[in-house]
DNA sequence: TCTAGAATGATTATGTCG
DNA sequence: CGACATAATCATTCTAGA
């Protein structure tokens, strides 16, 4: 399995572009020799086309250290290179239940402890990490003992340097070839060589898939194997998920490492890593260095105008594309997420889907408000037909009653994003009193103003000189659900707005599932990965397209509830399971449900976008970041209903 | 305490002008 | 081509009032 930049190259069709005179073919996939880094990295298991065996194993031994649990959860985070004493200490002060909260206590408490060590204990310490002794020292004497950061910077620095020096003298060294891994960093002597222990690469053992999940939820082969050595062989994919999750909780993982395995090195043990905390630290620091190094080769450029592959009653259209074989169903995977994300956040989740072009589409080609979303799937993209009647496409169309109060100097005619929140009261009113100053046409200063304002809060016309964010039933009606599809049941109306603008725009979506409709008559199996209210779910029952066994997972109660009752209101003949957390889903759980109904047809999920979108002042942290790193979650979840139903195949034939 | 409302820029991409 | 302007954006935090 290859993770390569290179995205199919597609045809696209040239035809004269009627609305914006831009030009159509404006993708920039076909990167195929561009990106000849100097690196090569661990080829991944081919496990996602393989049959993988058993699910998850159940952690019914106990581990080889102890019969306290006690001692069990020390043994625990002692293999994971804290010391014993100050493990110890922080269960006794945290209590033993916690993991999450113990992890983060010793992650203080190791970093306020290390600027205090000896020099000796530093520099033992980064070569704990996998540094040159020699190296160490020299750099140590460089930057003085005291920055640790420094240190660290200027050691990847050098490593960076030695490693590109030293591969660029094998270039033969795999087929890797158009692979970008984009490591700066990969002078680890303490990372193992994996050929030393083929089995546990072996896509059908219990490891191997194991490793092969935890790589896919953003660790490398090596950081994998180091985890589950740690956490006991014994330890189920939950339990070693959870350990990264703490990592993660206490800021320390970044998700968005894998991509960055290391190459095979000699030698040395791995148990020489001794902190984890460091560890992490490291990976941040790569990825500042790999982020400076990579951004200009590789962004990933929106179409213009933004039709994805193709929207209804445009002239440019693409009715195939060569899919990569690992994104092959069965299942049919549908991901979707904001267009307008921080640079490289989509270039990851296509190298995570299977190396699938994103297709961007904007739904203002669809409804009368703009959405620019892009979405990772392996739906069939010809004969696609769109949901009628069309809904409005103006401003005008869908609110014809408030078209007499519109001025003629806001010559709007398309909505921007829905969003979550509306604008203040406070802020119509002054756009009132500001209008009202003046008798007829306002100055320009203020057309300015208010035109600014309305395109920011996407406020319509509602009386002379009065404007007003629109009504929930306005904004459900806009993305194409049924009026009062989030009304009712004790949601307030900021849940409402919530919900609804972290929703799918549902005739963008139903288009692109309209070609499952021929090929499921029957009816389909879903699972509904961040299913929110439902936009999948009304999708498919808009097309026609009976919903037989639908598992949602949602962790808001207020959707779920959304969800159950227009189930319900709608007659749906099927069954809806609900689970409340991605995390949740496991192996088990998932092997469990496919079994009682044969496997899912279609996997769809727009997983959390608040650290990517703009909108975020305050976190927008990308893929790392704490809501938007779920993205992970699919992808571990999408990896074991691929694993789960092609193993049940071939044990079938 | 709880909640709804109000206040709070930055990161991208693209267009314009010299 | 580069400096500058324009434009869009599935949100979080603070705070006043119940």
């Amino acid at each position: 399995m290859l993770r390569s930049f290179s995205w199919p190259i597609l045809q696209v069709k040239k035809m004269v572009d009627n609305n914006s005179g831009g030009e159509a073919d404006n993708f920039d996939w076909d990167t195929e020799d561009d990106l000849e880094i100097d690196n090569y990295a661990i080829s991944a298991p081919s496990g996602l086309s393989t049959p993988c065996g058993e699910a998850v194993l159940g952690s019914a031994e106990a581990g080889s250290s102890g019969n306290s649990p006690n001692s069990k959860i020390i043994d625990h985070f002692v293999g994971m290179g804290f010391s014993r004493e100050m493990v110890a200490k922080v269960v006794e002060e945290k209590g033993e239940e916690n993991s999450d909260l113990i992890l983060e206590a010793l992650l203080e408490y190791s970093a306020s402890t290390l600027p205090s060590s000896s020099n000796s204990k530093l520099i033992d310490h980064f070569v704990g990490m996998g540094f040159s002794e020699e190296m160490v020292v020299k750099v140590v004497q460089e930057n003085g003992e005291g920055n640790t950061d420094s240190i660290l910077e200027t050691l990847l620095t050098y490593s960076a340097l030695e490693t590109t020096a030293s591969v660029q003298q094998n270039p033969d060294s795999g087929n890797c070839s158009s692979d970008y891994e984009g490591s700066l960093l990969n002078d680890f002597s303490d990372f193992d060589s994996f050929s030393e222990s083929e089995e546990i690469m072996s896509p059908s053992s219990e490891e191997g898939r194991k490793l092969l999940h935890l790589t896919k939820m953003g660790y490398s082969e090596a950081e994998a194997s180091v985890v589950m050595e740690r956490c006991g062989p014994d330890s189920t994919i939950e339990e070693l998920t959870d350990f990264i999750r703490a990592a993660q909780i206490a800021k320390a993982a970044d998700a968005l490492f894998p991509l960055e395995d290391k190459p095979f090195s000699n030698g040395s043990s791995h148990k020489k890593r001794r902190n984890w905390g460091y560890d992490l630290l490291l990976r941040k620091k790569k990825l500042k260095l790999e982020k400076r190094f990579d951004e200009d080769d590789d962004a990933v450029h929106l179409p213009n105008p933004m039709i994805g592959f193709g929207v209804p009653n445009e002239p440019d259209q693409i009715t195939n594309r060569v899919l990569p074989e690992a994104a092959l169903g069965p299942p049919y995977f549908y991901y979707e997420n904001v267009a307008l994300a921080p640079k490289g956040v989509w270039t990851t989740i296509s190298r995570f889907l299977y190396d699938v072009e994103p297709e961007f589409v904007d739904s203002k080609f669809f409804c009368a408000a703009a959405r620019k979303r892009g979405y990772v799937h392996n739906l069939p993209i010809d004969n696609r037909f769109p949901l009628l009647p069309f809904p409005p496409r103006t401003i005008h169309e869908a609110f014809p009653l408030t078209r007499k109060w519109w001025p003629s100097w806001d010559t709007r005619t398309k909505l921007n994003c829905l969003q979550t929140c509306i604008a203040s009261a406070r802020l119509t009113d002054k756009i009132r009193k500001a209008l009202e100053d003046s008798d007829g046409e306002p100055p320009l200063g203020i057309q300015k103003f208010v035109l600014e304002q309305c395109r920011k809060w996407n406020l319509v016309w509602v009386g002379r000189n009065k404007v007003a964010p629109l009504e929930p039933d306005e904004v459900e009606m806009l993305l194409g659900f049924p009026r009062n599809h989030t009304r009712g049941g004790g949601i307030s109306r900021t849940d409402r707005y919530k919900s609804l603008g972290n929703s799918f725009q549902i005739d963008t979506v139903a288009y692109h599932f309209s070609v499952l409709k021929d090929k499921f008559p029957g009816g389909i199996n879903l699972l509904s990965l961040f299913s929110g209210i439902g936009g999948a779910e009304v999708a498919l029952h808009q097309l026609g397209i009976p919903l037989k066994n639908v598992v949602a997972v949602e962790i808001a109660e207020v959707n779920r509830n959304i969800l159950r009752s227009w189930w319900e209101q709608t007659n749906q003949r099927g069954t809806l399971t609900d689970i409340q957390d991605v995390q949740e889903l496991n192996g088990d759980r998932l092997e469990q449900l496919i079994k009682n109904f044969g496997g899912f047809d279609l996997v769809v999920g727009g997983s959390p976008c608040n650290n990517l979108t703009g909108s975020n002042r305050y976190h927008r942290d990308g893929l790392e970041g704490k809501d938007s790193a779920l993205f992970f979650d699919f992808c571990r979840i999408l990896d074991l209903v691929k694993c789960i139903m092609n193993g049940t195949k071939s044990m079938i034939v």
